[in-house]
DNA sequence: TATATATATTAATGAATTGTTAAATTTATA
DNA sequence: TATAAATTTAACAATTCATTAATATATATA
């Protein structure tokens, strides 16, 4: 798995670098998005993580040049964000952003997200659109169909279903769920509750089940 | 993975070395008691394959005796013993075994059943789900199939069983089952029962052995 | 075989978890 | 800015689960 890290602080390459050789990935950095550009046509990364603040190009701009390209179309793009920067969160992922995790970077965490990322990749491959039996998802149009009908869900059930769908069969702990979905923010276990509830009642199925102290999955 | 052969019978250290060594194990072997706890000092052998049967220190004696000390403490034991002894299972699980294998020595299915005890250690880690025979039991989907059939099993139940089939054969203590299943809650050892139980009753079958005195096995 | 010990079973209780509703708050949109 | 929509929380209802205690049964040992 190649990596490839953007950042204009030499010592986050250097310590995102560090930390993710030590789990076994092919890591290559670059300064700025320009460079980050003519690197990724070379290397063609399955993932790129790259620091939305950053001078000339930032993240967002790079993101979308990225996606204009063929060789990283179909990478993964992780953005480093702090708390308080004013880029939302939608244009980040209306350029093309697979995922955010805020700084201060916890090692850890950014390590089980890329792997969460990276896992989901594979299982669904390049297409934005899942779909099971009498039910399909599509993350690029924002569009939920289920027996031929388009549902409306809100932003919030719709990723929350959709990350639920990466995976079918597979139980998610709120703790992912609020890891993954809510970019750790901090939300009460009963917000997952409410939404997993207005899914259900929206689509009128029961595919979200419950696995009492565990979690929620996607299982027909 | 290192195994230590215990057995008074030069032939039979020579016919099992043969076998294990063509199956890619490091072996060791010791021709008594004595010699075997100085062995496994040094070498810390995953596996130790006991002859019950030998002069001056016998297998149950020199069982007990490699359970005291640090550099066997955790390691898998595996008795020899023949059909007609007078030995019984039991004081060798009292002793500390963790599985049997009665004489004459079938190579193929010795094997099989080391393979099946040193499991865990290798790939349970990669892959979240354990089949053996008609059950299969799958941690990341939280989901029990017997027979075809999906079975509910609630969240300790689900772990227990869970627990016990990481080592199929092997006897785990209720005292290791808190441990690991409860992480050292104080629970009584009745509660423990009552869970096997609902396992049974739930799967209607009785893989979950009990060795009386001793604790709890998974056995086919 | 009698006795002691360990386990199985049952049912009751209380703990823990989730479901649901409505209201408060935040965010987006006309 | 006003309005609508989305999100979150709090409160409490409903459900399921975990634990224990009591008793019955099974097993080993003298």
């Amino acid at each position: 798995m190649k990596i490839l890290i953007v950042d204009d602080e030499k010592d986050i390459l250097e310590f995102l670098s560090y930390n993710l050789e030590k789990e076994g990935y092919q890591v290559s950095t670059a300064l700025n998005g320009v460079l980050a550009l003519d690197i990724a046509k070379k290397i063609k990364p399955d993932l790129i993580i790259l620091d939305v603040m950053m001078p000339e190009m930032d993240g967002i701009s790079t993101c979308s040049e990225l996606r204009k390209i063929p060789e990283t179309q179909n990478s993964l793009i992780l953005f480093l964000t702090a708390r308080s920067e004013e880029y939302s969160e939608l244009a980040g992922f209306n350029a093309g952003a697979d995922d955010y995790v805020t700084k201060p970077i916890k090692p850890k965490l950014l390590i089980s997200r890329i792997k969460a990322l990276l896992k989901r990749n594979k299982s669904i491959e390049s297409s934005s659109s899942i779909k099971i039996e009498d039910i399909e998802i599509d993350k690029e149009k924002h569009v939920l169909m289920y027996r031929g009908e388009e549902i409306h869900l809100a932003r919030k059930e719709f990723n929350l279903l959709y990350h639920l769908m990466t995976i079918p069969g597979k139980v998610f702990t709120r703790e992912e769920i609020i890891s993954e979905v809510w970019n750790d923010a901090y939300v009460g276990d009963r917000t997952i509750d409410v939404h997993v509830r207005k899914i259900r009642e929206k689509t009128g199925s029961n595919y979200i089940k419950t696995i009492k102290g565990v979690g929620y999955k996607f299982d027909i």
